[in-house]
RNA sequence: GGAGGGGUUCCCGAGUGGCCAAAGGGAACAGACUGUAAAUCUGUCGGCGAAGCCUUCGUAGGUUCGAAUCCUACCCCCUCCA
């Protein structure tokens, strides 16, 4: 095991809350002494099977906790995914099914351990636990927490003062979460800065329950791609670690640019020193940003697929977009000329609409009005080709798409 | 059980008899610009081979020359009082 003062240094790079005070210190000291590791918890809800960028703040610092020697805690919420967390929330969520909470789990697992050794993790479902409790059990855990207590939290507070409804098994939310630290006897849980909320409350149960409480460490909420609100799969702003690398690269390239920043240090293993040049440097303009862009989006994409697989993602970038070159594989529409015989040209509205290119055709019409259809490099101001027209051809529909156009 | 509020185009949200394919914002898309799929500016944003026509405002009927707007029934959601 690293020295004290080491470990407390890793510990807390990035963390915005650590609370109580001293306690992390008396904990890892007391850890250090009698060699026996922490046990660090963190809880995913296995809503949506997919493990985005988000996440990984807080997998990261689970990794680091485990590079330290420390025992990794995953739970996975089947339970809790049936209340939906309403940390944040301005609704209810839908509750899934035992069905769909089971498949995402599994989905889940396996982009867990991309990231953290599963040699060295103790997993488990918070369904271990729960679906043992009796009635009885569940009163009892509910009455160590008053009703006002969990309406100060912001998110309830703000939906009961403007009369959005909350439904009595959200309120049974931190509990849970709360309870599972009892379970597995947390020493230190993790979670992003509206975790707060929940990761204290699991010190009050855990006291109620004879356990030692943990250690609330939470870390900082990464924002979306929008720039505006925070990553998450059901708005639709993420970027998923297990996604197509030119997918992860473009999504990279779509960020503002004053995420930048937040996500080299966030995401990616980059030092101190190597964040502050960062930053100056953008901010005097002395640096165009796109070329950090360019960097976080190989840099996450080595993390998570290959280093290969990085310079390809950015070398298909800069093909397309930066020099406007010809993408290498684009979809082929094939047909023959006597299609159009009985009008004997090709009306583009319609033929864009019907292969799959544009929506529909007044969408086509209004992509040709504003000069966004070109045939080999060419602008279209027509509506309509004449026919003789035979040979391979290259359509450029919008910024995006391509096809190659085969008719004979 | 009682009283009240509401369901509008991808989302939020105006609109209370014709001027409404429906304000505004967001998203999205396109163009310009840029060593970015950033920022900014401009435009488009139900469908149809451009006129004009067709289908939209919870569902089904009705009143009217004409309905998102009025009436009836139904479905769904919410709040408050008990």
């Amino acid at each position: 095991m690293l020295s004290f003062e080491k470990q407390l240094e890793i510990i807390k790079s990035n963390t915005v809350d650590l609370l109580p005070e001293g306690e992390l210190e008396n904990k890892l000291k007391r850890a250090i002494k009698e060699g026996k590791p922490l046990r660090v918890k963190q809880g995913f809800d296995p809503t949506a099977p997919d493990i985005h960028l988000g996440h990984t703040v807080g997998l990261r610092k689970l990794k680091q906790f485990q590079d330290l020697g420390h025992t990794i805690v995953l739970i996975i919420g089947d339970y809790t995914a049936m209340v939906g967390d309403p940390s944040g929330r301005s609704a209810t969520r839908p509750q899934l099914t035992r069905e769909q909470v089971a498949e995402n789990a599994e989905t889940y697992q396996n982009q867990f351990f991309k990231l953290i050794d599963r040699e060295k993790t103790e997993v488990h479902y918070n369904g271990e636990w729960f679906a043992q409790m009796s009635f009885a059990d569940i009163l009892r855990l509910a009455s160590q927490i008053t009703v006002a207590r969990i309406l100060e939290r912001d998110d309830f507070e703000k939906r009961y003062k403007s009369g959005a409804p909350i439904a009595v098994h959200e309120l049974l939310y931190p509990l849970m979460q709360a309870y599972d630290s009892v379970a597995i006897k947390a020493d230190i849980e993790i979670g992003g800065t509206e975790q707060l909320f929940n990761l204290l409350t699991g010190r009050q149960i855990q006291e109620a329950f004879g356990v030692e409480p943990q250690v609330a460490l939470t870390l900082p909420i990464l924002e979306g791609i929008d720039g505006v609100q925070r990553m998450s799969k059901s708005i639709g702003n993420y970027i998923g670690i297990a996604e197509d690398p030119k997918e992860i690269f473009g999504k990279i390239m779509s960020i503002p640019d004053d995420l930048i920043v937040s996500y080299f240090r966030l995401c990616t293993d980059a030092d101190q020193t190597k964040l502050d040049i960062m930053a100056r440097e953008i901010e005097r303009g002395k640096t165009n940003p796109m070329m950090y862009k360019k960097e976080l989006g190989e840099t996450i994409i080595e993390m998570y697929h290959s280093k290969d697989a990085a310079q390809k993602a950015r070398a298909d970038f800069e093909s397309v977009f930066s020099k406007r070159e010809i993408p290498d594989d684009m979809p082929e529409i094939k047909v023959r000329q006597s299609d159009f015989a009985d009008t004997n040209e090709i009306y583009w509205p319609k033929f864009l609409a019907d292969h799959g290119l544009m929506d529909s055709s007044s969408k086509a019409r209004n992509l040709i009005k504003q000069g966004g259809f070109q045939i080999d490099g060419e602008k279209q101001s027509e509506f309509a080709t004449s026919l003789p027209f035979e040979g391979e051809h290259i359509l450029k529909v919008g910024k995006l798409r391509w096809a190659k156009l085969i008719i004979n």
